[in-house]
DNA sequence: CGCACTTTTGAGGGTTTTCAAGTGCCGTGG
DNA sequence: CCACGGCACTTGAAAACCCTCAAAAGTGCG
């Protein structure tokens, strides 16, 4: 399948689109797809675990794309403890507040080693004013950015400890077979953060799930074993 | 004042600008504007307290813009129980799950009488296509919102109790001087639906605001007397 | 005035947090 | 090669917090 796509896409434009979690998307903000072609400037930028693509109060100028590895999204409260707001995967847009604010409220620090690219604001309000398609696009990702946003809420707002856990791993194990062994990208003082719990609490309750053979676990490896 | 503009005001448009919140956030999408100038088809709808403008899981084929009086936006979930998203005020923008989803997730309901504009999501996406600018004023009014649905969702993160009733009671007073009297637009039930809390402790809480002077209570009615 | 609804208040219990100690893993350096 | 230290994770006990359930009091409206 692989070769196939290699085969078919003689054009480089289309190969871009079709790699690019960003551009599958619909969105060809200007600066990313320069960057895609390989011209410059290059706003890409490349992150270890546990760089930070901004943090609060960083003045806000650029959008950022996730183009490959997962990030989080996360508020550190006066009192010093952290708060996740969501993880972020490919295709994925952080620091939407740029458009409205002078300054981030969210550090965004990867969670593994990740590709990212960092687009100006004005070259995405300038991108704005000349394609009108370009709008649609971004409004839809946002509208879709809103929509997890709730959903992040309602795990929040309404669930047990035991229901935020379990559908945290559901996500993070969906895209694996059953009885695959995965390493989750997440301590798990970054998922009591994610979740709004604390860390034993975390901890705790995945023993359960082991315990009751809904999963293994071998310290950050987890195993699904029986569908959460 | 109010005589002054009426009187400064001679063109339609420019009336109708200054008295829209939605125009005056820039927005001003198409059958929107046709409904502010008077002219058919009006997409704009009257609601009474507890009328809803749409259920979770309706097609959702419209875009909402609040022009005037108080909405929640809320949720059922399985159990029975509600959890409230967020409180809608004139300017804000409702059902932004049309653009991506074909049916609605939220309820969005009114807490007094208000007057909306329900704007078919066709005739938004036409208006992107057509009027790039649109597209800039939407999506920062969805970047808005982004920035919103974070801040809510570290209340119900990692606030206690007191901080939520606390923040949102700032919120709700916040237009009004201090010692001035005034009516809270929600119920108790429907403030600890909002804050993901039991009706009672809600309840028990603001009694003690009340019993510590900071606030004054008579039923619905509230007066601050000391900054929250 | 009475009914329906909202709000207050209490007691008891469950869940989660806090604090603290102990265990296991891994890379560094002796 | 092993000892060491650091870090992440596990686990326990007590306490804080909030919820549930329930009854009584208050409020508003026909």
């Amino acid at each position: 399948m692989r070769s196939r796509l290699a085969l078919v896409a003689s054009d480089p434009l289309d190969s871009v689109a079709s790699g690019c979690p960003v551009r599958m998307r619909g969105l060809e903000l200007q600066s990313i797809c320069r960057a895609c072609h390989g011209l410059p400037p290059l706003p890409q930028r490349r992150l270890a675990r546990k760089d930070t693509l901004c943090f609060e109060g960083d003045p806000a100028d650029r959008l950022f794309a996730i183009i490959e590895g997962h990030l989080k999204e996360e508020r550190v409260l006066e009192d010093g403890r952290t708060l996740g707001i969501r993880l972020l995967q490919p295709g994925d847009l952080a620091g939407a507040e740029a458009l409205v604010t002078s300054s981030y409220q969210c550090t965004v620090q990867a969670l593994g080693s990740a590709r990212v690219c960092a687009v100006p604001v004005n070259a995405v309000e300038e991108q704005l004013r000349s394609r009108a398609a370009q709008g649609l696009a971004l409004v839809r990702a946002f509208s879709q950015q809103i929509v997890e946003l709730r959903d992040a809420m309602i795990l929040l707002g309404s669930m047990s400890a035991e229901e935020r856990i379990r559908i945290v791993l559901r996500q993070l194990t969906s895209t694996h077979a059953r009885g695959a062994w995965l390493r989750l990208p997440l301590s798990r003082q970054e998922l009591a953060d994610l979740l709004g719990l604390a860390l034993g609490t975390v901890s705790r309750t995945v023993q359960r799930f082991a315990r009751d053979g809904d999963i293994e676990l071998s310290g950050r490896n987890i195993r699904v074993l029986r569908p959460l």
